[in-house]
DNA sequence: CTACATGCAAAGGGTTTGCACGACA
DNA sequence: TGTCGTGCAAACCCTTTGCATGTAG
């Protein structure tokens, strides 16, 4: 299972009308750092991409990469998986379940929500492999920063 | 919203029965970092926590409150949200998906199952706010290593 | 009394930043 | 040619660890 080349070109083509419309310059280094991340299905890490690109770019640095992989996060191309620098969470509920969190204060709240479960068999999950655990994270504006939104908008 | 004062002391009895039972210490400060997570309904991290009870605890460190609260995780009292010391992983997909990790080699593929989409609209969740986005995350042993398992089994 | 827990400080690992040099447009 | 990007090294932040002292059992 890849990316066929055909998908890659086209993606490789599509950052870069991206760029030229955001005045951002074509480097070697971006475009082989495009290039390594729209060919993959695995979501690597920064260390990761680093790695496969210093086989064609040997002198290329890890804050390159770091900084590329960020300008395509900011032009909308890629996404992340995990937020930078952020820190553990301890929870006070060792016991499988759900969480909603707050987009502005980043409170975050247990949702005890059985119908979820049901979907934990859903066939669509098993074409990976064995399904052993299932999050479901909601994510929207908690009440508290609502009313404070609105405060202002007065 | 809180967590009612009896329920908070029969946790702190379970505990120190836990504790018992496997041989470690009940020291002021474990007893009052537990007391501090058990008590919150969010999901506090470390530094959180060591606010709080460096007010009952002025020379408490926070090296002390990090091992506490692994060991409390060791105990299964409480749970984590988001893992330690994790890089952030770049999705060249930059569209709302969801994703499968396997639980032994890590990695994470996309999963397009749009019947999960129902549990943006679900009622149980808009109990603390608007429902912005969702994530669906399913884990288990992925066919590689599931394979990789049974090899070793022979 | 003795093993284990604590506090301190320093190290670790992933990520970011300041600066001078280098290269796209 | 001028501005922006790169590589290098150092800084940063959260977290962990080594070590001497303190304390629960």
């Amino acid at each position: 299972m890849k990316v066929e080349p055909s998908v890659i070109e086209r993606r490789v083509e599509h950052f870069k009308s991206k760029a030229h419309e955001a005045g951002i310059k074509l480097t070697h280094q971006r475009l082989e750092i495009f290039r390594e991340i729209a060919s993959r299905l695995d979501h690597p890490d920064a260390e990761s991409i680093y790695h496969s690109i210093r086989i064609r770019i040997p002198g290329i640095s890890l804050d390159t990469v770091y900084r590329t992989l960020w300008i395509l996060y900011d032009l909308n191309l890629i996404a992340t998986y995990g937020q930078p620098r952020e820190s553990v969470h301890f929870d006070p509920n060792p016991a499988p379940h759900h969480h909603y969190i707050c987009v502005r204060c980043g409170i975050i709240r247990d949702l005890s929500t059985p119908e979820f479960d049901e979907f934990a068999v859903s066939p669509a999950a098993s074409v990976f492999g064995s399904v052993l655990a299932f999050r479901v994270e909601l994510s929207g504006l908690c009440e508290g920063c609502s009313r404070a939104s609105s405060a202002v908008a007065h």
